[in-house]
DNA sequence: ATAACAGTTGAACAACTATTCAACTATAAG
DNA sequence: CTTATAGTTGAATAGTTGTTCAACTGTTAT
């Protein structure tokens, strides 16, 4: 989306009634910044591999060795995406030794992706 | 993430504990196409753009141009992503003379992205 | 018919992203 | 101290994605 909002757009023979719906519409747009960070949050569970991770994860911290043996993918790729699910506040971590544990930081998180399963089933 | 499945790969010293952990965590992963059916529906909300066309339309209907003036954008621009959200059922649209009204499929989305915003406010 | 507007579409381009690879840190064990 | 394992990280690459542009369809009005 662009942010040099709203100039007069050269569209759209805009009438009264559709003026309106205009301005409603935009009343309930969220600012521009929650706009980002809802759909930055999305962005995060819209992959398959950062998807499977939570799964795995959910009930009893993991190793990220043995997520990645969960998963079948290298050490590396998991680690890579741990730090986004880290950096979005998905996952937190404790060290044990050689290992870190990652679990699930919350419960939002279990709800959501469970409404969004719900909502595929049809 | 990988389909070919699981062949030993050479990491991690899984000794007893840890084989039990792994069992469970692939117990807990979802087929692999209704993973990748489930971020498919987060990629979807994982976009600015379109998250703005479906805060904009909700509650009332509203017309392809008047959804693009409302976000600032082009109308091709709004169209492209409208395009996302109908494969993806997540809006419905009646065509009137010579406009295309958009509107949320149904609440299951309002409900997710609701939540989605609780998780954000922290 | 023809002009004007609403909307869609495909190609092209730029920006972004996930995985791989190699190099690195840190903890544990011999 | 040395070696092996767990994990992280940055660069590189291949694949994906959103917007723009131009061309198109279809409906309305003159």
């Amino acid at each position: 989306m662009t942010d040099k909002i709203h100039e007069h757009l050269p569209e759209c023979e805009a009438h009264e009634e559709h003026s309106d719906l205009i301005a409603k519409g935009r009343e309930q747009l969220p600012e521009t910044t929650k706009l980002y960070d809802l759909s930055d949050f999305f962005k995060v569970l819209g992959d398959s591999t950062r998807l499977g991770i939570l799964f795995a994860i959910d009930g009893a911290p993991m190793c990220v060795c043995d997520i990645a043996l969960t998963l079948g993918m290298t050490k590396s790729a998991v680690s890579h995406q741990l730090k986004v699910l880290r950096q979005n506040r998905l996952v937190k971590y404790s060290k044990v030794g050689k290992n870190v544990f990652y679990e699930l930081s919350d419960d939002h998180v279990r709800d959501i992706i469970e409404k969004a399963l719900e909502h595929i089933k049809e």
